[in-house]
DNA sequence: ACCTCTATTGCAATCGATTGCCAAAACTCA
DNA sequence: TGAGTTTTGGCAATCGATTGCAATAGAGGT
């Protein structure tokens, strides 16, 4: 039950371990026939070299630790899945690392880094400096993304998420609304703490009070349950400004569902993100984008950048959302 | 910019590289005060042994290839997402692998078999018996999921498909629709053979023709333009059976938001997965159960029994749908 | 004081692949 | 035919870690 190696293959084929090597490297050191040989041999055992020898050797692999603090969300799934599929076209593999705890990266990553990972992209709401100086020490590049731009000693491909904040408040304002919530996440991760700061500087502009300020968890059921405790108070908000898409989906269910309320007449709600099932008709949601190609596009140019001249300056590359307008506010 | 490597920790520490990994090994070769002190050094310069290198002399990895057909689909995010977390509970790591199109698994897979996986989860529609040929070929364990029984040559753990036909079917039929559609996936792909068996097994049972089948991509879009299509037509039916629940939510979509109709009054609509999305208020989908922690848990079971012996014969586990009803049917 | 036994550590071979160097073979051209 | 050049392919060192074996030191017994 071992593995097959050049070795069984040189005996199959009656040359040495180097004549194979050179058969699988691009190497002209090879008549045509022999290389042809070895090549139909191999192929008849179905022999493929070590990557990992040959990383050795080489002191280089392909592999990229993909590292997500927190995958549950459903954005953060999509993003992953379109990241790791961006990487294999660029003939590089996700080894993907997760932890459970927003707390626990930098032991999960430092589990990683045992594997000869050419570079790591860490997702994460927070910046931990014990990632950092992990990574630092094993002389591997570090990529952030998820998070605000101040990122010392790694590269990070960052959402302007107080924009966000900024323009889905602004435009609830100008429908009218009076009595704007805002549904948040989990404070100190930095897409909360961007988007708040958006919205408490787009109320100030129009010099309105925050109408109940909700941390949740990012998700469905948290957007529902504080949707559902401000609609059913005394005072109930017009608006919604949401920290998420998922968050939105909820509070609308909430107001649409279960308590019957028109939107967006009687409640207006505006989403974060821009999920595909924001379109939905049965959603129809507006919503401040965070849109995923651009984030993973910029991811691989600036991986592409970094492997090229690892002791260039740090890069840090800001995305902007737009506001994408819909029948929900 | 070099990996650091025992070398450096032990001429820091001043001791022998074979020190060095007995410290990192859990040997009892080594002077307590000794292995403190390697330990110590190592941890301040950020080492950990190369995992790759371990794995050539140790003959064995904690990587495990998992290789996904198609994961455009919502449940395969999902699902790929658990089944990760679950391995990395295992001390392995999920190598991931995926191939735009259905056909290129093959190719795909054997590029990934570079490295030195100790085994590959495969979770694809149809089967290949170029990438049972290839693993074989390697010696590295194959696992199919996501498929019908007939896989010969590899464990398998596998949903019955068509009982959840048969389940979402019947119910249908008890609730008295008549003219009862199948949205339908890709053809060929098991899912859908199995659940159209299970539809049209019914249908016999209560003496009914089917009302329109047709044929999507599993996803949102095509089951809201199928249903759409069928609900215009000059016979349109009284209920939806669809493959999975994103289709389902197409066809609510279209049945609700877009057409105005009543579900379950005008039509009833029964889907096949029951993500947690099911549940949400505003779909309150009655579905066909397809347990993604049970799956991965027959998955971790099997993974473990075939590591454990490697020549023991083909495993195949089923999992069985059950029906959950809620409000749509 | 001498011998035995054990604990501790280093040396060197090994895993699978790559590659610099060298020698043999093949080819060129006069 | 022979000198010079090129092509071809094997030998052996190498990458980073592990481990069998051997060497050394120290403990304990008589």
């Amino acid at each position: 039950m071992k593995r097959l190696t050049g070795k069984d293959v040189a005996r199959a084929a009656g040359v040495s371990v180097s004549a194979v090597s050179r058969a699988f490297t691009a190497e002209n050191r090879l008549n045509k026939a022999t290389r042809d040989h070895i090549l139909k041999v191999a192929s008849e055992l179905g022999y493929r070299p070590n990557a990992l020898a040959r990383s050795l050797i080489k002191q280089e692999s392909d592999l990229v630790a993909v590292v997500f603090g927190n995958t549950d969300g459903m954005y953060d799934k999509d993003f992953f899945n379109r990241l790791s599929t961006a990487l294999q076209k660029r003939g590089k593999w996700a080894l993907q690392i997760r932890s459970e705890e927003e707390e626990n990266i930098a032991e999960t990553l430092g589990k990683a880094l045992m594997y000869p990972v050419s570079a790591a992209i860490v997702r994460a709401g927070t910046v931990d400096l014990q990632v950092i100086e992990n990574s630092k020490k094993m002389h591997v590049p570090l990529i952030y993304t998820g998070l605000g731009p101040t990122v010392k000693g790694a590269d990070c491909v960052w959402l302007n998420y107080k924009r966000g904040g900024l323009l889905g408040t602004r435009h609830l304002i100008k429908r009218g609304c009076k009595k704007i919530a805002y549904i948040g996440g989990i404070e100190g991760i930095t897409a909360d703490t961007g988007r708040r700061e958006g919205y408490l500087e787009a109320l100030g502009e129009a010099g309105l009070q925050p109408h109940g300020i909700s941390q949740t968890r990012f998700d469905f059921e948290s957007g529902l349950q504080a949707a559902l405790n401000l609609l059913q108070s005394d005072n109930p908000p017009d608006a919604f400004y949401c920290v998420s898409d998922a968050a939105a989906l909820g509070v609308l269910n909430a107001a649409k569902s279960i308590l019957n309320l028109r939107v967006p007449e009687d409640v207006a709600v505006v989403g974060s993100d821009n999920m595909p099932m924001a379109a939905w008709p049965c959603f129809d949601l507006t919503a401040a984008t965070n849109p995923i190609d651009e984030i993973v596009q910029n991811l691989m140019n600036t991986l592409e950048a970094r492997l090229a001249d690892p002791d260039q300056k740090e890069m840090s590359v800001v995305v902007e959302p737009e506001l994408v307008i819909r029948g929900s506010a």
